[in-house]
DNA sequence: TTTCATACTAAGCAAATGTTTAGGTGTTTT
DNA sequence: AAAACACCTAAACATTTGCTTAGTATGAAA
């Protein structure tokens, strides 16, 4: 990715600054008055030219549809001595998580090093305490906290999953040929078969139980 | 927060669903078409509806502003700066907890926060690689790490013991009237009634788990 | 110098979007 | 039975908001 001026610079980080304290993006025009501008094709200059630079995608004509591009690129992990990572926990996850870290409905907050947690720091993560007994077959109990990673799910995987408004972990199945759905692990919770609409929210990664 | 309609519950999802997927709210004609309604009076209502209800909060007149309110009714969470510790981890423990900086025998490291660990600094602490099967019915797998605090052990907790030179983790049984003995949670595995020597090393205070 | 990109002001248009008023049909509660 | 509420259609209406065109200025690159 092309690099960016200061200026390019400043709005981007007043999207990502406004989507995190708003839980919305700005309009144009909200853009305009936080730097002082007299005109919003200033806005519309940097947005373009952020557009142009890959930094964002939006929808032409729609408002406040930004969306951030965040390049994945980096391959090569670099084994550091113990990195740890500070991660947000949640009761649960409504939406707002992946542009805004929002910290309005998280209940604690959990230190460790990413080797133990199976994690990396590129990838974002955060903490879910488990409610209920679906995933006990799998050793995962209520009150449990589960590590979750931001990636794409693979058949076999752990994953939180957003249903009704809720987010519940439950294996990801994915067998070729058929659609994948998610399956409880335990035998008095029923397999959610193809499911209508299965947004996968991350990857458990690790479970940390305070006995 | 009073209840919601089973059509106010799915018009609830979908707002989450379309900031999962697309990073943005939905404006009202988004929402109209997903539910095939013919008027955006529909929305008017259901948005009206979750607003009162306290689940979502928006900014009038504006485009694709909402906010969902998760409930925070409980106590204030202390945002403290936490207190990481750093735990060295065996894979087997002979002779007791080895003082000083003895690193042989030690096959990692782990850096967890007190508070998710459940332990007291000022104890002594130590990790330790489960190996067997003797405790899944404690939710406690082959491969994962318990943290051990040097304790006490009470009736009930999970202790690490040390029985023909190996650590093994099992149950403290200490009933009122006969001597304490351990237990394992596992139908398959035998119930080390009197023990000749049992020196606990330690009580389990957390698992973490590497998926 | 010329060209190009950045960075803006200014004014206005048109589409997107929220909002209102006026109904209609059920179901549940009083 | 009446009142209250959930749930929806229909048609405007008004604001928000993205977008365009026109023009000024500066500094770096060709």
């Amino acid at each position: 990715m092309k690099d960016l001026t200061v200026r390019q610079q400043e709005v981007l980080g007043y999207l990502q600054l406004h989507m995190r304290e708003h839980g919305t993006w700005p309009s144009f025009r909200e853009i305009e008055q936080h730097f002082g501008f007299r005109s919003t094709n200033a806005v519309m200059g940097h947005i373009r030219a952020l557009e142009r630079k890959g930094y964002i995608s939006r929808i032409p004509g729609q408002a406040r549809t930004y969306r951030i591009n965040l390049d994945l690129n980096d391959d090569s992990p670099p084994r550091e001595a113990l990195d740890v990572l500070e991660i947000p926990v949640y009761g649960h996850i409504a939406a707002g998580y992946p542009d805004g870290v929002e910290t309005s409905g998280e209940i604690g907050r959990l230190q460790i090093d990413v080797e133990s947690a199976g994690i990396r720091r590129s990838r974002r993560s955060f903490g879910l305490k488990v409610r209920g007994e679906s995933m006990v077959d799998a050793g995962i109990f209520d009150g449990d906290t589960v590590i979750v990673e931001q990636s794409a799910p693979k058949d076999g995987d752990i994953v939180a999953a957003l249903i009704d408004g809720e987010t519940t972990l439950k294996r990801f199945v994915n067998k070729p040929g058929e659609p994948p759905y998610l399956k409880a692990e335990n035998r008095r919770y029923p397999t959610l078969h193809p499911v209508a609409e299965l947004v996968v929210q991350g990857v458990a990664r690790a479970v940390v139980r305070h006995l």
